[in-house]
DNA sequence: CCTACCGATCGGTAGG
DNA sequence: CCTACCGATCGGTAGG
């Protein structure tokens, strides 16, 4: 429990600290039981301060998934860069997006449902950082259904790999017998039509 | 908007109205955002009186979600009465699961993320409710490894296959080019190894 | 970024 | 199940 005072302002990464608590609380409790004055208190300001970063707790919540969503996007394309395999790729991509949302602080794909708490513009923007999200999967989904290694790659074959992955933080725990890489494993597994040589190893 | 009186609690079934209503607009808004004054106006009742039924919003909440639960797993044991090929039972699994997921009026199991909102008493309770649910699917995916149509049933399987399920609630529109039907069918796809003969009919 | 504060809303209750 | 109500909390703001 951070508590300090600062000049006005002059701290550039207040308003990234207020983001990734605002991301956290969120994603714990929901955005309509977390209140600003929480906000507030993980980084250590008194409850209306929030408001000189952000104009609406909207807004906490709209930066916090389009900025979480985009650092997300970045991770998976350093961890795919050189990649040239699609089916190795496509495991990189599980892996690293499971990563992001059981071990990261930071799980913003899990926002999706709360956006119902924001307008129609917010969400549009938000819907295209998912667009952007989604790129490097649609392609590595496309070159494996190329090769052969998948019946389809259609939409809602990528829709259907994601409700696996997410889903999995409503039941996944760090402290049980499966590994964040088995789990990883499991799921590339489902999709490929042949078990990839590592299932079971 | 309803909008009657009626007697101290001699309409027996006043209780399930609110019930429905709260599961909806539970699912549509959230258990923090939907106040029990929604709830009240939404069976035509005036604010205090969904206390005479509940003691509180949580046991409104761990009602709806056992109950629905509940009816949900009763509409499964329906739909797969007699039906004795797993691959077909589990066709049928999953169709009828899509139904109560994006057809039904009381989607219950979407609102396994909103039980952060109670004790852990309750979140025992819906949790058997949800083990309850689950047997039918677990006898199928038995069924299916035993006949080697699938490559495992180790219970990750089966929660990848609800995170297919599920999170469709999120992407899925009744208005778009795919058909519950069709969503069903890729989700079995996608499981079973070797493509289905109705992938594409 | 803090102090001090407002208006609105909300879950819940007493008493009938 | 309604009326009338309370205490607490909450998002947000003015003014510095």
């Amino acid at each position: 429990m951070p508590r300090r005072k600062s000049e006005p302002g002059l701290e550039p990464n207040r308003r990234a600290e207020l983001l990734r608590a605002a991301a956290k609380l969120f994603v714990d409790k929901g955005f309509a039981a977390t209140t600003t004055r929480d906000i507030a208190e993980a980084v250590g300001m008194r409850s209306g301060s929030p408001f000189y970063h952000f104009r609406s707790k909207q807004e906490l919540l709209k930066a916090a998934m389009i900025e979480g969503l985009d650092a997300g996007r970045e991770r998976l394309l350093a961890a795919i860069d050189g990649v040239a395999d699609p089916e190795q790729r496509l495991r990189v991509l599980v892996r690293t997006h499971l990563g992001t949302l059981l071990e990261g602080d930071c799980r913003s794909p899990l926002l999706v449902s709360e956006t119902r708490a924001l307008d129609d513009k917010a969400r549009g923007e938000i819907a295209a950082a998912f667009d952007r999200y989604q790129v490097p999967w649609q392609q590595a989904l496309d070159e494996l259904a190329a090769a052969g290694k998948l019946a389809s790659a259609a939409p809602p074959v990528r829709l259907l790999l994601f409700g696996m992955l997410n889903w999995s933080s409503h039941w996944y725990r760090p402290d049980g017998t499966l590994s964040v890489d088995e789990l990883a494993e499991a799921a590339v597994a489902l999709l490929l039509r042949q078990p990839p040589q590592g299932t079971k190893r």
